[in-house]
RNA sequence: GGGGUUGUAGCUCAACUGGACAGAGCGACGGUUUCCUAAACCGUAGGUUCCGGGUUCGAUUCCCGGCAGCCCCA
């Protein structure tokens, strides 16, 4: 049984007819502690208006019954210091070493939650600003698959908008047969560019035609739809390329387009519900009550902006999906944003939960990334640049290409999701493509090394018996024990980092352990229980990382 | 001007949402390889948790007031 239901139970013999909801317990913050501890006898003390030594006391009275504890001690004003049996941590080990998913509950069973990422523009090459939303939004992505959730995974893209009659106009005339014939993402920002320049021209008179041909495509003129949706096919051929490296995946591309014909009919709901009223010819939603400003919901021009678009996106996906939670993992600068409309959707009747996940900024030597300061290096670049380097370490080892890919793109990789997403990032190589301490190769490394570990012992050992008794083996044990809970308080946060941080905890327990305690040469029956430790080691390392959308090679 | 967010070791970050002596990585210094992968491990030094109040048995965490950086809105 689960220790916090144990220590619920004692509390409710001691204190029968109080809530005890909730009381936790929680992992001894120092090991000279015990194994767990436990500080809720405090807290129901003062509610009570109890001496909290007595009231701690009276738990450790009816806890003594039961015989998980080796030992349960009452400490400092009123903790409750619970030392677990060895039989308990063993069996509780095999429990977990058998259990699907190595424990991870299954919280999100019959649950639907959208998950918004990525969200890059068509038509223009991915860069490091978009390594964020990607990396952050798929790990959230996975952990809530891992936690039974029924995820739609929906890439907003950018594809919609001015762009295109300046693309279309400059694809019919700057492109030459063999750029058209053979087009790329990497053309189609280049004749952007060049359109673009035509565009600024003195006479207007190219400026015209893109706008002529924004007005076609939007009119629905069947040649430039057609080249419209070639644009956005060859984009999402590109980012898909993209998404295999960064292990991602989508389930639908959604982007702008798929909701404008939905936009008149959002803001007539929003006038007729008395919501939307007009300033200066703009329609607006006064959020002023909520300290939220104003919100545009359609412009003097007629136009529509995102507010709108997410309204009216939210509005399709709720009655598409029904989900539980949508979830939109954006950078912080969209916060105001999203507030706003999440305002809005809750009037307009929305009890779906929406969540939005906000990530720091990503800056390039303490350079605001940008295409003025020359540094928006293009995620592709970015990748090859990584494995380059791994590469370069990896052949003194023998390894190969591959090895180098799985290497230096999880350095890239970890090295933003070890960190809160509300944390500013300043990327540099080095830090991004660390492979010692605390980074993405040192958790392989670790596994790397279980996995060979296993492999000269002929494999884990088919009967999964534990018995830990060294302090470095049961410290190890007690921590692997935890696994589902980081998974999680992971989701619960919205925070890949919680994960990433116990698994990088994990492995330095596991190094430790690997340093201090011999395995192979140890005797029966010791030697397979530890080999048993080894292998869920190396197991819940693997599931974990492959969480965060990290490959784990069983050779470094 | 209004709002958001961040401020913790020289640097980059944790601290399980109010717990015990604030922990890691990098960097510095010292040590470990006839032994399961040294991308590892062990040790030493390094802190007024931005400042000032408050609540509490207890505050990096909550509240109030400042200061600073970044961001959004006007």
């Amino acid at each position: 049984m689960d220790l916090t239901e144990i220590v619920r139970g004692a509390f409710a013999g001691a204190f029968p007819g109080e809530d005890h909801s909730v009381v936790r317990v929680v992992p001894a913050t120092d090991p000279k502690f015990g194994d767990y501890q436990c500080n809720d006898a405090l807290k129901l003390a003062k509610r009570l208006r109890r001496n909290p030594r007595e009231a701690a006391q009276a738990v450790a009275a009816a806890l003594a019954g039961e015989g998980v504890f080796d030992k349960v001690e009452v400490a400092g004003p009123g903790f409750l210091n619970l030392t677990v049996s060895a039989k308990w941590l063993n069996e509780r080990l095999a429990a977990l070493a058998a259990a699907p998913k190595f424990g991870i509950p299954q919280t999100g069973a019959g649950k639907r939650v959208v998950i918004d990422y990525s969200s890059p523009n068509a038509a223009k090459q991915m860069h490091i600003g978009h390594i964020r939303s990607t990396v952050i939004g798929g790990a959230i992505d996975r952990i809530f698959r891992a936690l039974g959730y029924d995820v739609v995974a929906d890439n907003h893209l950018g594809d919609w908008g001015t762009q295109f009659g300046i693309l279309i106009k400059g694809y019919r005339e700057l492109l030459t047969d063999d750029e058209r014939a053979n087009l790329t993402v990497a053309t189609l920002e280049k004749c952007y560019v060049l359109s673009a320049a035509k565009a600024k021209e003195e006479d207007g008179l190219w400026r015209e035609e893109c706008k002529r041909e924004l007005v076609k495509l939007q009119q629905g003129d069947a040649d430039n739809l057609a080249l419209w949706k070639r644009f956005i096919d060859i984009s999402i051929g590109e980012f898909e390329r993209m998404y295999a490296k960064l292990g991602v995946k989508f389930d639908t591309y959604r982007g702008e387009s798929y909701y404008n014909d939905m936009m008149p009919g959002v803001v007539e709901e929003l006038v007729k519900a008395g919501l939307a009223v007009e300033s200066e010819g703009a329609l607006v939603v006064n959020l002023e009550s909520e300290k939220l400003g104003v919100a545009i919901v359609r412009k003097s021009d007629g136009g529509y902006n995102y507010t709108t678009s997410d309204l009216a996106c939210v509005k399709s996906r709720v009655a598409e999906y029904a989900p539980e939670r949508i979830i939109y993992v954006t950078d912080a600068r969209q916060q105001l944003h999203f507030r706003q409309w999440f305002s809005i959707a809750a009037k307009m009747g929305c009890t779906t939960t929406l969540v939005h996940v906000p990530f720091g900024l990503m800056s390039f030597q303490g350079k605001a990334i940008s295409t003025r300061e020359g540094n928006l290096i293009r995620l592709d670049e970015l990748l090859e640049e990584a494995k380059r380097r791994a590469l370069e370490i990896v052949k003194e080892r023998g390894g190969d290409e591959r090895l180098a890919e799985q290497i230096g793109y999880g350095a890239v990789k970890y090295s933003d999701l070890s960190h809160d997403p509300i944390t500013d990032i300043d990327f540099s190589w080095d830090k991004a493509l660390a492979l010692e301490g605390n980074s993405g190769p040192y958790l392989q490394y670790a596994h790397a090394r279980v996995r060979s570990l296993l492999a000269k012992a002929g494999g884990a050992p088919a009967e999964r018996a534990f018995a830990v008794a060294e302090p470095s083996e049961r410290r190890l044990a007690l921590q692997l024990v935890e696994f589902p809970g980081a998974v999680v308080r992971a989701a619960e946060a919205y925070k890949p980092s919680v994960l990433a941080d116990y698994l990088f905890q994990t492995a330095q327990l596991y190094s430790s352990f690997y340093q201090s305690t011999p395995v192979l040469k140890s005797e029966e029956p010791t030697r397979s229980s530890r080999l048993a430790l080894c292998a869920l080691f190396g197991d819940i390392l693997r599931l974990g990382l492959s969480l965060l959308g990290i490959e784990t090679p069983d050779h470094i």
